[in-house]
This record gives structure tokens, sequence and C-alpha cells, in this order.
DNA sequence: CGCGGCTCTTGGTAGTTTTACCAAATCCTT
DNA sequence: AAGGATTTGGTAAAACTACCAAGAGCCGCG
């Protein structure tokens, strides 16, 4: 793998264990193996490394979060979904992106496109469970997927797993059965 | 008001306005229009002052987001609540405090607890409604609520104030009226 | 009153971390 | 072999954390 990649491979890594405030020189480096001075060969300034870790996770979440992993292992929607909001790497990163974006307007269009593709990756998955939904059932199923994420992080605990759960299945219960 | 406070107040604005990594003391210190070294004196440690902050904003939120805001201009339940999730301050420190509790377990009970008050804040709200709401609904109504408020933040757009808006119409529309 | 002890403020500074930069060497492609 | 891209091994300067000594203000107690 290409110096680049290997930075912002590792950068993506800090952020998700860590948040943004590993995302320095020395420490980017130091995951990455790499010198210090590669970082600032690839990306002048800190702040372009962040606007190029978080164009680059748009590209490799969004892949990630939609497709693989609910095909690969199946089982019940609500449960593959739950699943996944419980994976903190992954909510961390989606809120790093998301102050990125904030913070960072140039890295708007990419998180449009982001949340877009993620959508698109979402609309397969709910038909191969036999529901039909359009664009605004799945507008609100982010929604309540991305409000899942956030308040199981912020709480961390058994009930806020059993809640996130319920309200997921709830949430999936007001969609529409496809017709046969 | 006092040095401490002053503090505690200024890094809640930077929270608001630009995210964690503007809580450095050089930047507080000014901000608050103190010596730096008041801040090494009510917080010893940087973390302590984010720690001390997450406290407070806890509480100082709580009862901002709950209450006074909706009763005192009153209007379409859904309206009100938009607002709420269209504040970027608002968001943005709500955000902030998920990571700070995140990456600091000593902040966690102080979070749930500021759920819980919330939830709580928000029960009058829906009765005032004419919706009776058991803590299953508040709990789906509060996961639409921070989806909303996420997903805003990270578009930024007309679309998302309107998807937003048409998400939490459904989500209230979901829950069942009070009996007369 | 006034003295001792407390809290708080002032005005630093030492030491670390981080950013940004650079010249020289090396590699790679054509 | 020329010329651009990359790597090496630095360093200057800024930002930041943590600490401290000395003084000011305050309060209760004798």
């Amino acid at each position: 793998m290409d110096v680049r990649t290997r930075i912002l491979e590792a950068a993506l890594r800090l952020l998700g264990e860590g948040g943004a405030q590993q995302i320095t020189q020395p420490r980017v480096s130091k995951e990455a193996g790499v010198r210090q001075s590669h970082l600032t060969y690839y990306f002048p300034t800190i702040t372009d490394l962040l606007q190029a870790v978080a164009r680059h996770s748009f590209q490799s979440l969004a892949k990630e979060l939609g497709g693989s992993d609910a095909r690969e292992r199946p089982g019940p929607l609500a449960e593959v979904i739950a699943k996944a909001t419980r994976d903190k790497r992954r909510v961390r990163l989606m809120l790093g992106l998301v102050q990125s974006a904030d913070r960072d307007v140039t890295l708007k269009p990419g998180m449009r496109r982001f949340i877009r593709e993620l959508r698109g990756g979402l609309e397969p998955l709910l038909r191969s469970a036999g529901l039909e939904a359009t664009p605004e059932d799945i507008a609100f199923l982010h929604t309540v997927v991305v409000g899942c994420a956030v308040l199981q992080l912020a709480r961390d605990d058994n009930d806020a797993r059993a809640e996130a759960r319920a309200v997921l299945e709830k949430a999936i219960a007001s969609l529409p059965k496809e017709r046969p």
C-alpha cells in the first residue's frame, strides 16, 4: 500500500478509536509507520489531512456500511441494523465525519454524496427483507438508525442497546410491506 | 459572574461554535477574558476542564432543551421540535458531549442522567399537545430527534430541513392520541 | 482591632508537543 | 541520463500544558 493511503488508513483508525484529537502529525505518522515529514509532504497542513481523511472515509465507509455487512451474515433486519449501530468504531467515525463536514464547507458535497450512497445501499437490503420502501421511508429509517447509533454511544449500557433494538423494530414495522 | 463560571461558559461557547479542539487553555482563557493561570487554578489539567464543561452543560442544557423553549413560543409540535434540531450550536454541543462521554467513563453517569432529564422534559410537552406517550414512545421520538439533528448538521441544506420536518411529522403521527 | 490563615489573582516560566518547513539524497519513469 | 516524485533527516517557530512564587483580598477569631 502506498504511503499516502497508509497515512489515511492510520488516521481513520485513530479517528475510530479515539476521536478527532488523535489526529496529530506525530500520532498519525507513528500509527502509519511512516516519517512525520511524509505527512507534510502529502498533506501540507493538518487541515488538508483532515479533509483528505474525510473524503477517503466517505468512500470506504459507504461501501462497508451499506452493502457487504448485511448480505453476508443475514438475519432479522432489525438485528442486522442494530448490530451496525452498536459498532462504536463506526459511530465515532460517522460523528467525526459529520463534525468535519460541519466545520469545513468544502466537505459538504462529499457528505451529501455519502448519505445518498448509504441510502442507496439500504434500499436493496430492505427489498431483500420483503419491504418496499419509498425514499421517504428510507430517510425515516436512516434517521432512526443515526439516532440509535448516537444514543447508544452516549449511554453505552444494556438499557441503551435494548432500547435501540426496540426502536428499530418499531421503525421497521412502520414500513409498508411489499405487495406480493 | 465568578471566574470559574466564566471559564465554563466560555468553553461551552467555543464547543458550540467550533467543536472540542477549540478547548485549549489559551483559547478558553481569551474567550473568557481571564488569565490563563486561572484555568490551571480551577482546573488543574485540561481533562478536568473538559469534564467540568461536560457536567456544567449537562445541567444548563437539560433545562434549556427540555423546558422553556417549547412552552414559551408555542406552535405545532413538529415545528417546535424541528426548530430545536436546526440550532447548530445546540447540536454541536450535544455531539461534543456525546464524544466526551464516550472518551471519559466518568462522564457516563452524567450523560445518562442528562438523557433522562431531557426525556422528562419532553413528556409534558407531548401532553400539552394532546398526546399520551409511554416511555417507549418518548424514547422513539427522542431517537428520531437526535437523528434529525445529526443529519441536518451533516447536510445543512434545504432538503435536509424539509426531510427532517417530514420525518418528525411522521414520528409524531405514530404516537397514540390521548383518550379524552 | 489586627493577626493568621484561607482563597484567589498576578505575572510569570519550563518543558513538551505539534506544526510547518527545508535541503539533500534517492528512486522511478521515460 | 534528465527530471519529476518521493524519502530522509533534520529544524525553527508556534502552541500548549502544567507549574510556581509572590502578593492581594477576605474572613473569622482572639
